[in-house]
DNA sequence: TGTTTCAGTGAACGTATGTCCACTATAAAC
DNA sequence: GTTTATAGTGGACATACGTTCACTGAAACA
């Protein structure tokens, strides 16, 4: 769906997508973009306009019908984009050595820093997952779903948690998930320049995983099936 | 605020308030009751507009200028109304017995299903929580940074919880609060006359608590200070 | 009783919105 | 070099919005 140039018999050396396709790649980026930056602060997703989107864009409220059928299947586009960040930073950790102590410190240290590097995917996640227009919502639980489902994957390696079977891993992760997503909404709102306070939310996640994991350790699954 | 009649000497037997206030109260109440059926659903506070809201109320859109100044002031009344409800269920809860076999069991019943009863009110917390206006969100952040306090305070009687100092207790009543917001969310949007559904979410809730309190079972206070 | 107060009305305003259309300019295809 | 496809333009439209204002009718008051 993107790179369908080159029709038939030659294969271009520099140039696979050309000046016309990279162009246009260009302006709806742009769009997202802005929904984006006029998704920081206040504004939730559905309080936008497709023109001021347009505006901030750079382009006239007609050019939008180009990229999107409307503010829909822009939020779905900015869905994929977030995960996609979020998949990223999780295949990076998945792929580095990180020994086994200060294990949990070390994580929620990597996911909250690249939280605030990636503030708007992520403050368009928390926001939307709870408050969006039904497809946007329903597309972003599906998501977190999903995230949910590989983190479980991932605990089952642990030693401690032999006793667990899948649905309960699935509810430690949950737990899980539930603590980050809440440490993600205390770093969107602080103040990025108060170490302070950015460190206190640091701790506080630390701690809260490790009482978690804690917890985890003392589990007994009750069955099976 | 409220009940400010019989100017001076007598004290009427039977309206207390007069006919007038009482039909005043009467619009409001259909204001703040319009908005949150429009908020039931896919919409969120920020995308509602004051003329909608009057609509569905059955009045015109002037006559909502004499009850609030704006939407922001509707907002912040049913930040009021939406945790007094939430207050009253804690303060049911306390005054009841409640023996300690089953106690998270039976305290995440009771938590889920007066959420389900008062649904719109906990809707309204859970969406505009993270996506509102400023004031409301601050508002809302306030309000359940209390109840997390008031949660910790709880936590203090438990015999197993001694070792704990007031920010420990505060990180594992936030635990607690993020477990039951997100259970919260689930049941919001669950089919309500599905049973395996409910059924299974409160399971799920309940063994999230029960991993929190043995995790704290564990837990030692690094320091006091 | 007559007078005052005020919640709710109906119409008007200027502005912003989503969507459509004929158009222009230019890269791509022949 | 000529033709075709298309990203972006500019203007128009019907509709919805927030806010204002003079008004009406009935409850409250004296």
């Amino acid at each position: 769906m993107r790179l369908k140039r080159t029709s038939s018999t030659e294969i271009p050396e520099t140039a696979p997508t050309g000046v016309r396709d990279e162009r246009k790649q260009r302006t709806r980026k742009a769009l997202l973009d802005a929904a984006l930056t006029l998704l920081d602060g206040e504004r939730s997703f559905s309080s936008l306009s497709l023109r001021e989107v347009a505006k901030v864009a750079g382009v006239v409220p007609a050019a939008f019908y180009r990229h999107f059928t409307g503010m829909d299947e822009l939020g779905m586009s900015l869905v994929d984009d977030s995960f996609r960040t979020l998949h990223d930073m999780m295949r990076v950790a998945r792929s580095a050595p990180l020994p086994p102590s200060n294990l949990i410190a070390r994580s929620v240290e990597t996911f909250l820093r690249y939280a605030q590097t990636h503030r708007l995917h992520f403050q368009f996640i928390a926001k939307e997952r709870v408050s969006g227009s039904s497809s946007v919502r329903l597309a972003i639980r599906k998501e977190l779903r999903l995230w949910t489902s590989e983190l479980a994957a991932d605990l089952a390696a642990f030693p401690k948690l032999k006793g667990f079977n899948g649905d309960d891993l699935r509810m430690m992760a949950g737990l899980v998930v539930n603590a980050m997503m809440g440490a993600t909404e205390l770093i969107l709102d602080a103040d990025l320049n108060d170490a302070g306070e950015v460190g206190r939310i640091h701790t506080l996640a630390q701690k809260q995983l490790m009482l978690i994991f804690l917890g985890a350790a003392q589990w007994k699954s009750k069955a099976a099936k």
